[in-house]
DNA sequence: TGTACATCAGTGAACGCGCGTTCACTGATGTAC
DNA sequence: TGTACATCAGTGAACGCGCGTTCACTGATGTAC
């Protein structure tokens, strides 16, 4: 049996190509930057010629596009994975958090995904709106409703800007750990809240 | 005298094709990101044979490191020409909204600036470093010591989520007098200020 | 002032490269009888 | 159960392209005498 061919199944030729090739294109992207990344090496790297990939996808477009639509699924997982924190400000600050993470352990697709390049294919477009949704939830719980809008595009802004600032090394080379910490604490200065955290404390607003 | 020829003068053969390769480079990066620009493309667009740019730049990445330094000088500029505002708060407010009007002036330049190919030069990372020093010394003066650091990072990275978010239309396609009101808005409610401004009005911190 | 010369900014042709994509194909898999 | 056939995932060669960069050169400018 062989439905429509997502990433399950081992049959064919090859298998999955159709899931490999995704897989060989995040692995490659966390390497170079989405531009450098060519079809070419996609399927150099996923050991197939050429033009296989053109058998699953109309052409290297296509591919980034659904590249970019996992990405957006799997940081909108994160984001509603979040546990419910004691007080409603701390659920805001650990999803901002959960965000960089997901920014630091793939950044080739997290730049690709906030890129110029996909903002097009309606996929995408509805997966990237699903992840904002969830955030955009949380903040309506914690913020009075004139502010809500403002917030949420501020913290999406700041969540984004130390994302890609870390990524490209604008704030040094901090280890993971070290990095985490710096979101944390930024992250709640500029929302107000107390600078530190003595294990689920003072939070937000 | 020709000493060793800046943007001024217009002399030899070309004139002054150190400083309208910059130009060219400049205005062809506002079309296409970096990485899609080709010194093919920039030679093309300054009249000038392929190699000419040889002749002043070692190689494609000396030319994109002085796009990029000049860029950073251009930046801290605008953010030194912040006028002094009635109160402390209010001159953060608008080295914020300075610094996105920058990078909506200059998307290819701004990108390029924040990307991952120019971190190198240094040249491009002193220019940086001054930029940053200017937005320091401000925050300095209106914050706590133990929260200039995190708040520094914070609208830091919060105006430059802003920028690229803009530039890559993640925000919808704001005209720009309503990307100006929505970067106010924005930093105003995120750094705890008042959300209105009836001029000069009500400030932060 | 006039001429020979040095300088050097820009030219034109060429190199080798990797790219995206298309073409006709091959060969393994599944299916009808 | 065995055989002919349809399907279709992947191959290999080729296309035309623009790229970064190098080479030997040309021709305008400035300078020494």
């Amino acid at each position: 049996m062989w439905t429509l061919s997502t990433s399950t199944g081992s049959g064919y030729h090859h298998g999955d190509l159709r899931a490999a090739l995704l897989d060989s294109a995040l692995a490659l992207l966390n390497t170079a930057g989405p531009g450098e990344l060519s079809l070419r090496a996609v399927a150099r790297h996923a050991g197939v010629s050429p033009n296989a990939p053109y058998r699953h996808y109309r052409d290297k477009e296509a591919l980034l596009a659904a590249l970019a639509t996992r990405g957006f699924t799997e940081l909108g997982e994160r984001l509603a994975a979040v546990a419910p924190g004691k007080e409603p400000g701390a659920e805001v600050i650990a999803m901002a958090c959960a965000a960089v993470d997901y920014a630091l352990d793939h950044p080739g697709v997290y730049r690709l995904m906030f890129g110029q390049a996909c903002s097009s294919h309606p996929d995408t477009i509805a997966a990237s709106d699903a992840a904002i949704a969830i955030v955009a939830e949380h903040i309506a719980a914690v913020a009075e409703p004139e502010r809500r809008e403002p917030l949420r595009i501020g913290i999406w802004a700041l969540v984004h800007g130390l994302s890609t600032l870390l990524l490209d090394e604008r704030l040094g080379t901090p280890t993971r750990a070290e990095a985490d910490a710096l979101v944390d604490t930024v992250v709640r200065t500029m929302l107000g809240a107390g600078p530190e955290r003595p294990d689920g404390g003072s939070a937000a607003r």
